[in-house]
DNA sequence: AGAGACTACATGCACATGCATCCAATGCAA
DNA sequence: TTGCATTGGATGCATGTGCATGTAGTCTCT
């Protein structure tokens, strides 16, 4: 009926299914234990690492548009989730002062706060669900 | 300010990014391309994979309780990725015989089609998107 | 047989996401 | 300067998802 898939195909679709598998573990717990107990879903919390991050060189915060590719969202999904945060009062946006198109994103010391009491939880799950093999 | 990673926090939280890339650059392109070109979504192919490899051995389709772990989806939101499969007419669902409240799920002749039609261009993706290192 | 617990799937609802589009600010050309 | 294309980000809309619940069929215990 169906061709058979080349032994390096077969390789890939095993790797992409390993992937796949890891992925909804992953992301399934992340979500649910952050969201259960900080109020955080996964992605939020991972913008709000990559603004910690950010913030240890230079304090202004970042652009959204720096933002953007190391989170693997849309650009509307990461305006509306910055959107949320910021109802949130874990980050402030402010114009930018060079481009004042641009909207820099800072963390507020709330949003520092729950970030690190986040942060032992969120490599609990890596570490519970990155190890297992199936 | 924040306490550092140890180091194999670190190691867990860089491959945790890059399994999050591989699997947005690949989920993305996936679902982009078999969309343009084939009409399907990822899940929906990935469905249809598995029912093919079930019809292998018996031909009478898979239960939905069959489906469900191997594709990562809710139960709920996997009912209703079969009902657009079943509207589109790739995909019957039948009253088990045996158990009438489960549903078995059976491809149709256009379903084992359009699953043909569209691997090779699955595999093409998963070997573009999988080799790349970032 | 009958009652109640349980299972398989469907569905109402809330919500996050992507696409297309919109608006404001900038840059560039004439 | 004015005019036009481009860029940064916000927003309307359609859609797919998970959770909670509904409904029908099955199982168990008496």
């Amino acid at each position: 009926m169906a061709e058979l898939d080349s032994p390096e195909e077969a390789g890939l679709v095993a790797q992409w299914r390993d992937l796949l598998a890891r992925h909804a573990r992953t992301a399934c717990l992340l979500d649910r234990e952050l969201g259960e107990k900080h109020g955080l879903g996964m992605s939020e919390f991972e913008v709000l690492e990559r603004l910690v991050e950010g913030c240890e060189s230079g304090d202004k915060g970042l652009r959204v548009q720096e933002l953007a590719p190391t989170v693997h969202l849309s650009q509307s999904a990461l305006s509306r989730l910055i959107g949320r945060l910021e109802k949130a009062g874990l980050v402030t946006r402010a114009m930018c002062a060079d481009d004042r198109r641009g909207i820099q994103v800072a963390l507020t010391e709330e949003g520092c706060r729950r970030y690190a009491e986040a942060r032992a939880l969120h490599r609990e799950v890596l570490s519970l669900t990155l190890a297992e093999e199936p």
